[in-house]
DNA sequence: AATGAATGAGAATTCATTCAT
DNA sequence: AATGAATGAATTCTCATTCAT
């Protein structure tokens, strides 16, 4: 609730983002009005321009955080060859399982992004270079056990398979589409060792 | 494009239905107004109350053809056990990409859905209805071969796949995800025959 | 002031380029809100965008409508060859400088136009359209008494002394200068008979 | 186009001014906004709030500004009775075309000032003030030649003439209506001599 | 003097919905 | 059944202005 003089707000482009991404997470691009995140942050809605050209704008950094978050808390853990193949890939879910299901810095480009850009496909790019990388990361994993062409059959498949427990997990309020796509992929992979 | 005095369409329940489905489908529910529905069917945007209360009423709708046309010409080879288990998984496949692939009756469950379903709650079990049907029907054909636990494991592993799926395919543009999907499903079964 | 659940007002396109015309020519087109516009004539602002797309889409068409006025009830007058040169021009000016003077179908095209054109190009055309007409007109009757070149030197000159005297008597909130500028024309085309 | 870091600029309340005057000649006042003006100046739009307490009163500086110029370089001609009459109309036409012309100082009380006086009334009283030295200067020159009535009238009628042709040449982007003015005015007193 | 963050009011525009005809 | 005019609330965005640092 807006009072009247109250006491000017500090706040910086992070925070913005981070309660942006929240309101996105829970509410949907279309349906989070700028006023909506304003008043997140203690603003008034017209200091956002301030901080971002547009709403389209915010959202392109919105994604670009999470894809930064993703890469350096996620991804990176493909390449750290000093752990073998089956405990990065644990490792792999089990950061990603924390972004997913937390409220701060979760996950939006699988559900938000793809209703997003078929509105919008300014944003399409930016979503397809998240998922490249994603894609490149769970590869790496596998190409410690599997040759060039398994590897990418694997790493198409289990893609889908997260984002698809992802989304399941969504619609029916229950995390254990995604906690089962973890445990099966792991198990997968030590099996085939 | 409106033209002007176009012929009066002939417009029923139906038709309308199937128009906002194309519509939802390009653009999203949010980004699709009452008045591009309207103009799609030949009609204006007042005309539309005449079949439904509103907009979510329409949406709704839209959701339970979608799941009635999937029951009629997709779960129900399930139940056909006239067919060996590869061949019903092979048609499932075959008749569901159809329709993911068809600009007309495509299905909007999985993305559009669950975006919707985040700004608009009361749309959430008319679409869990739609998933647990698609679950039960994938499980209905591993049961041939598997035992309850395994093949309830296999459903959601195979039902998370195809969503996922479907969310790449549309992100990249590219129907090589659902169709690699179908491919090593359907040979994963005839493998393990 | 807006009275909840007024009776519906019916008003239509001409009424509304009519209110928007007065209210442009009394505070200029950047001042004017189309709230202002929709409150003169009974409605509510979003009820504009039934007839208009647009503010700019207005302004073009309240431009037009004063051509058009002009054309009809001025211009009009410099063809009537059954009139000699003195009367169609002393006739052109009483008829000019009702629309002047008056608050319902007052000019816009110098004034406020001008400025207009400064910020929003789009209106220069329709603008320069205008003038080229009224100096057709002005010409036409000068062409009674002198030969091509110098009908079209003192219609030049005609234009933008009327043009001037009208933007001075804005200025000074006196009618003397438009009023002195019809009857030096008048005489000295008598003069010249 | 702003450029970052853009080196800092020597302002001053007379670099304000310049700048203004500019971008209101271009844009308008009303579409000229207190940013575009700061950003001219290499400041931020609140710095400009040192140097003026309102855009109104930075308009009015400009106006002032304006006035000042052409007394100094134009008016101040009229009363050099070394030159006979009619150099001093060549030569306050010269001055003022250039004035006209330029980019930096140009005039604005014609076309911008009618404009934002109607929205404006406080601008009013500036405005007259400049068009009745413009008016005193001319009528100066006439009073070399003619009787007080006469040139009373002439000068009216000059004035009207040149503010309308600049209005003209604005509007059809054509510098022959304020130039063709010019020459006609000299022809004129030079054949009453 | 200058900044840059914030304000708050108001702009144009969109849109689901209502309803008399 | 269909229209088309109107509503009213919400939305994105702009902008003059303020003010602590």
């Amino acid at each position: 609730m807006y009072i009247y003089n109250m006491p000017r707000q500090k706040v910086d482009e992070k925070t913005i983002i981070k309660e942006a991404l929240k309101l996105f997470r829970q509410k949907s691009y279309h349906a989070t009005s700028m006023a909506d995140i304003a008043m997140a942050c203690g603003l008034l809605k017209g200091s956002l321009y301030h901080y971002f050209h547009s709403k389209e704008d915010l959202m392109i950094k919105v994604i670009e955080s999470v894809h930064t978050f993703f890469a350096e808390t996620v991804f990176t853990i493909a390449y750290n060859h000093s752990l073998d193949a089956v405990d990065r890939m644990d490792l792999i879910f089990t950061e990603a399982e924390k972004i997913f299901v937390d409220q701060e810095s979760g996950e939006i480009l699988g559900n938000v992004g793809v209703e997003t850009a078929l509105s919008m496909p300014e944003f399409q790019p930016t979503i397809q270079a998240f998922f490249s990388d994603y894609f490149k990361a769970i590869k790496e994993v596998y190409r410690s056990k599997f040759d060039e062409g398994m590897a990418n059959e694997l790493a198409e498949r289990s893609v889908s398979e997260i984002q698809g427990a992802l989304t399941l997990s969504r619609i029916f309020n229950d995390e254990k589409f995604i906690k089962n796509t973890h445990l099966r992929t792991v198990a997968r992979l030590r099996k085939n060792a």
